[in-house]
DNA sequence: TCGAACTCCGTACACTGTACGCGGTTTTTA
DNA sequence: TAAAAACCGCGTACAGTGTACGGAGTTCGA
């Protein structure tokens, strides 16, 4: 009877996987024809290209010329493969060093190398980072993030508090811009021909007397971007205001 | 053959189903046995109750003791229902009047109203809201809330951007406690023992000299609010900083 | 009166994650 | 040196998902 005992959602395990600690104790049986890093780069370049849906541990066996079922030698299961995924890319990132700036500028980079991940690997903003995946690819990243609030004035909870916040906006975003694609690529009407679609029965049903403001703003909002929303736009109306809103804490602490 | 062309998808056919508006033409056929509405407030009901995992077509069936298939002749998919179900919540929410009051307090109740939702409908948080229903709920809820930044001196443009952004952070606070929720639902696993069962190794291997910051502001964050993360302290301090980030635009303009 | 349109729904299909157990390989132990 | 134990790869199978298709029964308009 082997050692294991519920593996699925056992966090001991999992971490052993992302810190890459060899089970204790020799090993026996024939060598193994892949490793976890190539079962892993495997899965994010098909979540890269397909999106996270296309992580299906077929598509991943296939893609490695393997039987399904061999990954599950490799990985406890999807869910801990997705966490695998997210600290590998957490390790890739750049980390631009601000260090001597003004923490605006400093917060600003943070802010970008995050939308450059998720620019760069758009299924990763659906994948949870409440409690993250603790690997080595993301503690170098919550590390040199919390660099950027250095000499800030704010206590530890703070600082931890401060970054929560921005990351999470960063993601937020991110999400908007992935479930835009995903719609897309799902219904496959683009923006244009859903308004073309939906643009009758609203006119006669969105009725300006009953809500004003909502049919002048949303027409207003969509005349400014080309569409109904804009996350680009977004994006950058959001980090300047929670950059503002950080500097109220800030700046009142020195 | 029915004027029925590729229904999936089909904005129309969901504005339709959204402003219960009846196809035009007389009815035949036998009398239907249930309404749109029982249908979507069934699914509610198995969504506040079991989490959004557990709206499965045939459960919705089963709880109003019909036929799997038989959905299908209400709602053009799941995906349909998701949206009629956002929006039947959207309808339902709690709107105060806060005219006269001064913006920062408007938009708190917003924020609010909001919480409110999501903690009545965790699985609410977790259905894409970029391209929103644009259903009759939905509208009026935007509508009340436009009203909250009316006489803020902000044009129409930026009061969008200002609601969505504040929405935007509500939602992810949101979705984070979704997250935790699922997260503890399929381990089954608690917070204290997550961390009996990761503590020892992440204390070998989260190295002081390595990351110094990530383990004293980790652990600092830690014990100040009970567990890793706290969505509660999160929304606290979150929402501030929100206002704060508006105050400097809105202040600005008058 | 008859066909069209509509009802509910049984069956079936493609797809998912993954439990179980078998045969072969390698290392450790007796 | 032989047996046992641990491991690898993986074929098969199962429960679950959304939903396409088409049939049987019902109601209405022509």
């Amino acid at each position: 009877m082997p050692t294991d005992r519920s593996s699925a959602g056992d966090p001991a395990r999992t971490l052993a996987l992302l810190w890459r600690e060899p089970p204790e104790g020799p090993r026996r049986g024939p060598a193994r024809a892949l490793d976890l890093d190539a079962v892993v780069s495997a899965a994010v370049g098909l979540a890269d290209r397909d999106g996270p849906d296309a992580v299906t541990m077929r598509a991943v066996a296939q893609a490695l010329g393997v039987a399904p079922m061999t990954l599950y030698t490799y990985v406890p299961g999807r869910a801990e493969l997705l966490d695998l995924m997210l600290d590998a890319v957490h390790a890739q990132t750049a980390r631009r060093d601000t260090a001597g700036r003004p923490w605006r500028e400093r917060l600003t980079a943070v802010a970008e190398e995050n939308r450059a991940l998720f620019t760069a690997h758009p299924w990763a903003a659906a994948v949870s980072t409440l409690r993250p995946p603790l690997g080595p690819g993301s503690t170098a990243k919550y590390e040199h993030e919390l660099a950027a609030l250095d000499d800030t004035g704010l206590d530890d909870v703070e600082r931890d508090d401060c970054l929560t916040h921005l990351l999470s906006f960063v993601q937020a975003n991110a999400r908007a811009v992935a479930e835009a694609q995903a719609a897309r690529r799902q219904s496959g009407l683009d923006d244009a021909q859903w308004w073309a679609a939906a643009g009758p029965l609203l006119a006669r049903v969105l009725d300006p007397a009953r809500y004003p403001r909502a049919v002048r703003v949303g027409a207003a909002a969509g005349a400014a971007h080309g569409s109904a929303h804009d996350p680009d736009h977004a994006y950058r109306f959001g980090l300047a205001r929670v950059l503002d809103g950080l500097a109220a804490l800030i700046d009142a602490r020195r």
